[in-house]
DNA sequence: TTGTTGACGCTCA
DNA sequence: CTGAGCGCCAACA
């Protein structure tokens, strides 16, 4: 299953601190449509022994559509916190300041 | 096999 | 500025 990985891949380059759309990772490996199967392969991302930053990946505007399929131990909004990025409100604080664009930065 | 669903995104009213 | 609706496509019942 090739898309799975390459989202996995592209999730874990994610840098530290940042985060990035499902819409971005979409048109990076194939094309906007694909957003849905985007959000569909971090779902799986849980049950692989590979560990994906999945909680660095929202939706285009920065909010934490997916918090609610996070293990309730490790609820997505902390762990972004941790990593400095602020969350209020399920939201990403000055989304376009820690966006990272696979198009651009890589 | 068919119908429904969803961690999205865009368009139109 | 909001809200509703539609398209995509794989997984699942």
């Amino acid at each position: 299953m090739s898309f799975n990985d390459d989202v996995y891949d592209l999730v874990r380059l994610i840098p530290y601190g940042r985060v990035t759309s499902y819409g971005a990772i979409a048109k990076y490996l194939v094309d906007n449509r694909a957003s849905r199967r985007v959000g569909w392969a971090l779902n799986n991302s849980f049950h692989v022994e590979s560990e994906v930053p999945a909680h660095r990946v929202v939706n285009r505007n920065g909010m934490l559509s997916g918090a609610m399929h996070f293990p309730p131990d490790r609820p997505m909004a902390q762990l972004l916190k941790e990593e400095g990025v602020d969350v209020e409100n399920g939201q990403v604080v000055e989304f376009n300041r820690v966006f990272w664009d696979p198009m651009t930065e890589l």
